[in-house]
DNA sequence: CTGAAAGCGCTTACAG
DNA sequence: CTGAAAGCGCTTACAG
């Protein structure tokens, strides 16, 4: 049998009013009373009724998180991200998963239902349409996005643009003048922001260089391991390949450099390739990469929403560093 | 204003238990009735108010999980594995983290007031002592614990002795006497049952070629890529060092792998690498392993989950299959 | 098939 | 500093 407050304000010599101010640690409950409320609701083994302090007004202290996967590196650092601050600040997490148009749907319409369940949404790549942000925002539910620029929502990202500007633009300094792009094809999900903000950067570096570009380096495979792999494969079979490749991600640049090293293609030597993320693994891989914060754009994003609606910060667009890191994987043409 | 299920009664012109009903679809309630109410639902953007449902006697159809973390390999493909399984059958997650000795102790101590929040508790590397596991108990939660076995809690795991002697029998069969360990020492588990089998699985297969194990073949470092740069490390400085190394971790070997390639030291020439898991990275880099399902594990202990406490299926412990998986990083010794 | 009513276990003004 | 009481919004026997 669970204890109820009522049990420990009986057993207390109190009302359960007292027993409710004096558990939450308010003001105006004399220390002494205090003191044995708490012994006695530590005695019975009492701790609070979710569902009924919830109905009595209280906060959920539950903050939501959806995004479309989480077996992926990234997802695993924004979560361990969110996670830390979250559990600093006494705070739970709950997950949704939304990858299949399907299941965004299913999301979408129980948005709305989630009001009374979390204090908060943190959206991870779920690049809404109109119609779409509409009704996210319509839950009502306080949202900041991880990742992405959503319209009147606050959020954390990075500048996709700039950064694949500058990585392509790291491999013409160092002299290449065909330079392909992978991981434009990111099957499931069909427009992906991110990814076309991307190649726009790839693009303008490569126009700002007076370098022209060629349909087929644009590589297609999606943003893992076996994508890499398969750009390659595509890349091996063309008369005159690019020599240096820009992967969208580092898993997908590691599933490259893999399978180069299988196909004989000698990376930097005939081929160099320059990754994004810095995955754990991309530093003893070699692997040149844009890197960014993974795990801190996720902490970030935790204390935005723990700040909000208090401060609201007013729908900001926060802006995390991209720092280009040249390791083995890139060098000059042969 | 959030409609109430009063709301909804009055504009359907029925009693809120019959909106009740109809809304959850229990039996005995008419048709054009349900129709009706369902409409006049939708129509003033009703949802039932999750604490109110819950005191009221109501599922929280929410699991929760605990693991120490979330940002390395085993841990997501676990929760992709779970979150498949729940999604699909209209529950949600809500993960812990339980890392540090006090951060275990604070989860323990809140474990009980989790009874009116959750319906289960999947727990993943907790390793509770006996005090900590009757804690666990004594919450009340149902529990299903992962990879790990846990007295008096069905569990699926893999048998961890069974693989590790099957890896380093693997290495003697292929010429090896000279055979080391990595990943023992992983420091913020004190004790981790998990790779104390491991080790006892390779000092068994040891004695049972007749090889004698030696101490400064058991190398340090974390299950992490870190870690495993930190293992060759050690194994470089020494005069006779293995001709082969058994890591615990597929993160770990390939960080290993990294630094012999550094190093100069050929893998599988020199020596022979075989890691444990089978990381998606694994296969690009040509690693021998020991595959273990991971995202199955999951997938199946959510399962497991769902069907209590109905088909208690009385403390049962699951045993998944390891594959023995060679690629190229294991070689006869030359 | 449907409704009136009790009850779930809290929190929060309102008094004192 | 403390208590009596209303109220949060549901679900579930119990009648009919």
């Amino acid at each position: 049998m669970r204890a109820t407050i009522e049990d420990v304000a009986r057993e207390a010599g109190v009302s359960v009013a007292t027993v409710s101010r004096a558990l939450r640690g308010m003001d105006h409950v004399a220390e002494v009373t205090r003191d044995r409320v708490v012994a006695t609701a530590q005695r019975l083994g009492y701790s609070p009724h979710f569902g009924a302090s919830l109905l009595a007004g209280g906060a959920t202290r539950t903050i939501g998180l959806v995004a479309p996967y989480y077996d992926i590196w990234y997802t695993s650092q924004v979560l361990a991200g969110v996670e830390e601050v979250l559990s600093a600040a006494g705070h739970d997490l709950v997950i949704y998963a939304a990858d299949t148009p399907l299941n965004r749907e299913q999301f979408l319409s129980r948005a709305h239902s989630l009001q009374t369940r979390i204090d908060g949404l943190l959206i991870v790549d779920f690049f809404p349409d109109v119609g779409q942000l509409q009704r996210l925002i319509e839950s009502g539910l306080n949202l900041v996005a991880i990742g992405e620029d959503v319209a009147r929502v606050p959020s954390l990202s990075i500048d996709n643009f700039d950064a694949a500007f500058r990585a392509t633009r790291h491999l013409i300094e160092i002299g290449h003048t065909r330079i392909g792009i992978a991981g434009g094809q990111q099957v499931s999900l069909d427009t992906s922001p991110v990814l076309a903000s991307r190649i726009d950067g790839y693009q303008a570096a490569l126009a700002d260089a007076g370098l022209k570009e060629l349909a087929e380096y644009r590589l297609t495979g999606m943003l893992t391991v076996s994508g890499g792999r398969q750009a390659i494969d595509e890349l091996a079979d063309q008369l005159e390949p690019p020599t240096a490749v820009f992967f969208m991600s580092d898993e997908m640049a590691m599933g490259g450099l893999a399978q180069a090293r299988r196909l004989g293609i000698d990376v930097p030597g005939d081929l160099s390739i320059i990754g994004f993320d810095d995955h754990d693994l991309a530093e003893a891989t070699g692997l040149s990469t844009m890197r960014q914060r993974v795990r801190r754009l996720g902490s970030l994003a935790a204390e935005r929403m723990l700040s909000l609606p208090d401060h609201d910060s007013g729908r900001v667009h926060e802006l995390m560093p991209v720092e280009l890191v040249v390791r083995d994987s890139t060098a000059p043409p042969r």
